[in-house]
DNA sequence: GCCTAATAAATTGCATACAATTAAATTACA
DNA sequence: TGTAATTTAATTGTATGCAATTTATTAGGC
């Protein structure tokens, strides 16, 4: 494929990647909205579900996200009550964020989304985990984790 | 893998879209920021110097994008004057957007900017090309193309 | 101990995204 | 032909994202 080819939209491997993540959001919104949660909600309250009790800066760093969008966001999960955000009484530099039992809870009715995501279409668990572990590859090849 | 395990992020294939998306436009925004261009305003471009003097909508399902968002970005690309916006004598509901010289002439200029990006990294056009066919074949089989 | 550097969140400003609604134009069809 | 349905952009409202700055707190060097 020459340089010129290259350049054209469909060639771009960044835009598959925007596009494709922005089609799998769509086709979880229904699913998650449900339960009142948008896809950033849900994969912040993914992260507590797997490690709770944690910063507003560890937090950003397994999101890749950072405090100007966190702590918006972070707001509207303690308004619905599902986490508390406090002050290290250690260092109060840092807000820990934890889950509430209502936000523990939540874990369970929302576990089948990805299952009913995926159940519908042409794409197995093979597909999903080559797939998953080459992105992963490539992010190592491109220095960004 | 069980239920369990497939339900932590980093085994998400939507949060390594998500992610891998978001890293490759933070890699990008410093070069595009050389034209002034953002990375939405650059795909917008690729499109349009491919094929020039489409609806907004057809720019819409290439870009996977609706004209709430394109119809301000539009506006910017038209106010930096490098494209036009006109509604369609033959049909006025139509609002066909036309690169002007200058929106042209930066095509030279840009063309640059995915190779400098790959080019201090380890991946190969064999790695981009293989990925990006995966991608490919995986938005068929979720049926979101 | 004091002052400076470093760190963590929050805030501000700008640019997407997208659902839902509105407005204008065109099409379909009774 | 006249009107309802459809189509295309634009608008509105809400939710991210992120760079840059600000504020509060802590760490480090002397």
């Amino acid at each position: 494929m020459d340089r010129r080819e290259l350049l054209k939209l469909d060639n771009q491997l960044c835009f598959a990647f925007y596009a494709c993540s922005k089609e799998m959001m769509k086709l979880y919104r229904p699913l998650l909205s449900e339960f009142g949660l948008t896809y950033t909600q849900y994969i912040t309250l993914l992260a507590l579900w797997e490690k709770d009790g944690i910063t507003v800066k560890e937090l950003g760093s397994r999101l890749f996200l950072d405090s100007g969008t966190l702590t918006p966001l972070l707001k509207k999960l303690e308004a619905a009550g599902l986490i508390t955000r406090n002050r290290d009484k250690s260092d109060e530099r840092n807000v820990i964020i934890e889950l509430t039992e209502q936000g523990r809870k939540l874990q369970q009715q929302v576990e089948e989304v990805p299952f009913n995501l995926y159940g519908k279409t042409q794409v197995s668990i093979e597909d999903i985990t080559s797939l998953r572990e080459q992105i992963a590859k490539f992010m190592r090849k491109m220095g960004t984790k």
